[in-house]
DNA sequence: TGTACATCAGTGAACGCGCGTTCACTGATGTAC
DNA sequence: TGTACATCAGTGAACGCGCGTTCACTGATGTAC
C-alpha cells in the first residue's frame, strides 16, 4: 500500500522503469511533488479536501512530513495545483469540439464524447473538483469557481457564432452557456456515480447527458433574447 | 459569543422570554437540542460539515462536550436533523405553488418567490446543503441525495399535468424536472453569494432565475419526445 | 580527472493542542404513595 | 400536602491519538576550480 508508481497523472509523463541512478535531483524531485498530489488524490476517493491531513498525504507519498513543505508551502496550495492537473487539458479539448460551428447535435456529441474519456482516465481529479466546489469559501473553491468561469467565456464566444444566437444580447448568451456547463457538471456526477467498468450504463449516461443538452437547445430559436429583463418592471 | 438566544430555526416556536422556573424538563431537552443544531449552523457560515467537531459545536451551545451524546449519537446524526429542517416546510410550500396548473410564467414567478423568501430568510441552512451536497459519500450527503429526488419527483408529477408534457415519457419528464431543480439549486447559489441585505441585487438574481426557467421551458412545446433514444442507434 | 565546497531533498525528535469517547458524579425535576 | 425514591440532562477529570510546525541534522548531488 502507498506506493506511487501506479500514478493516474494528468500529464503522462513515461517515467516508469528506468535506472535510479541517472536522474537529476530536479527531477527527482518533481517525481515527489507528483508523488504527493497522487496520494492525495488516492486519500480523497471518498473524502472531502478538509479532512485531509499533511501528514497523511507525506506519509502515503512515502515521505517524511516536514518533507511536504519543500514541495507546497501548505495543503491549499497542492489542492490549487490538483485543480490546475484537471482543468489543464480539458478547456483546450471542449474548445476543440467547437471549432467549425456545425449542427448542434454535432457540437453535443463531440462534447459529451471528450467529457465521458476524460472523466473516466482520471476519476479522482474530476470527483475532487465536482466535491470542492462548494465545498466552502477557502482558495481551492476559488480556484475551481474560475476555471468554471473561463469554461463557461469560452462557451459563450463559441455559441456567439451559431446562427440563431447571432442576435443574443451578452447577459442572454451567458446564462445559456451557464446552464450547459451546469449541465455538463451534472454529468460528470453521474459518471462518477456509476461504477466504473459498466459499459453499458456508460452509454446510458451518455446517452442522458446528450439528451439533456438537447433539451436545453431546443428552445434556442424560440426564445426571445432580454423578454425577461422589460417585464420586470423596473 | 455563544448564546442560543438569537436562534433562526425553521419551526418559529416563540420561546423567547418566558420565565425560567416553569418550563418542563422535557422542554428544556428540546431548547438544547435546538442551541446544538443553531450552534452548528453558525460554525459553518464558511466551513465544511466534516471539518465542524462535537466539542466545538457543544462549547458553542454552552454545554459541556459529554453532554452532546444526551442529543444526538455522533456529529452526522445532527447533520441529518440540519437537512430535515431545511426541507421540511420547502416542498410543501413548492408543491403549493403547483397546485393549479396555469402558465409557465406564473408557476415559474411563484416557485422563484418562494426559494427566494425561504433562502433568504434561512441563508445558514441553505448554505449548509447546497455545500455538502457533494461533499462526500457520508450519511449527511445522502440524505441531501434523498431530499432532492423527492423534490424532483414532486416536480415530474406536476409537470405532467401540464398541456405540453401530458405525451412525455416518464424518462422524458424526470431530465426536465432534473434540469429544473438544478437551475434552482444555482439560484440558491447565487443567492448566498450574493451580500444579505442588497436588494437590487437580489432583484437581479430572482429575474436571472426566473429567465433561466423560461430558456429551459421555452423548448418544451418542440421538443420530440424520446428522439434521443432511438438515434442512439441500440 | 580530482578535490573542495555548496546546495538542498529528505530525516527525526520535539512541542503544545484539540480531538472523540469513557466514566463516575451531581442535583434539579418528576412520580408514586 | 408531604415524603421517599427514580430519572436523567448536564458535569468534569482523564485517556490516548494525530495534528501542523520548529529545528538542527545528514548525506547524496551538483558545481567551481
Amino acid at each position: 500500500m502507498g506506493h506511487a508508481t501506479d500514478a493516474s497523472t494528468l500529464p503522462d509523463v513515461s517515467t516508469a522503469g528506468e535506472p535510479a541512478g541517472v536522474v537529476s535531483r530536479q527531477e527527482r524531485k518533481q517525481r515527489t511533488r507528483q508523488a504527493l498530489l497522487d496520494a492525495a488524490l488516492d486519500l480523497l476517493a471518498d473524502r472531502g479536501f478538509a479532512s485531509l491531513s499533511l501528514r497523511e498525504v507525506a506519509k502515503r507519498a512515502g515521505i517524511v512530513p516536514t518533507a511536504f513543505y519543500r514541495h507546497f508551502s501548505s495543503m491549499e496550495e497542492l489542492g490549487i495545483a490538483l485543480v490546475e492537473e484537471t482543468t489543464r487539458t480539458l478547456r483546450g479539448m471542449l474548445r476543440a469540439d467547437r471549432t467549425e460551428p456545425g449542427s448542434y447535435q454535432g457540437m453535443i456529441r463531440a462534447s459529451v464524447h471528450t467529457l465521458y474519456r476524460q472523466v473516466r482516465a482520471h476519476e479522482g481529479h474530476f470527483r475532487f473538483v465536482t466535491r470542492e466546489r462548494y465545498a466552502g469559501s477557502g482558495p481551492v473553491s476559488r480556484a475551481i469557481a474560475v476555471e468554471l468561469r473561463m469554461f463557461a467565456g469560452d462557451l459563450a464566444v463559441d455559441l456567439a457564432r451559431f446562427e440563431h444566437l447571432r442576435g443574443w444580447p451578452t447577459d442572454d448568451l451567458h446564462l445559456l452557456a451557464d446552464l450547459i456547463v451546469t449541465a455538463m457538471i451534472a454529468t460528470v456526477v453521474d459518471l462518477l456515480e456509476t461504477r466504473q467498468g459498466d459499459s453499458a450504463a456508460d452509454e446510458r449516461t451518455v446517452a442522458v447527458a446528450e439528451k439533456r443538452l438537447r433539451m436545453i437547445l431546443v428552445g434556442v430559436p424560440h426564445w426571445q433574447p432580454s423578454a425577461g429583463q422589460r417585464d420586470r418592471g423596473d
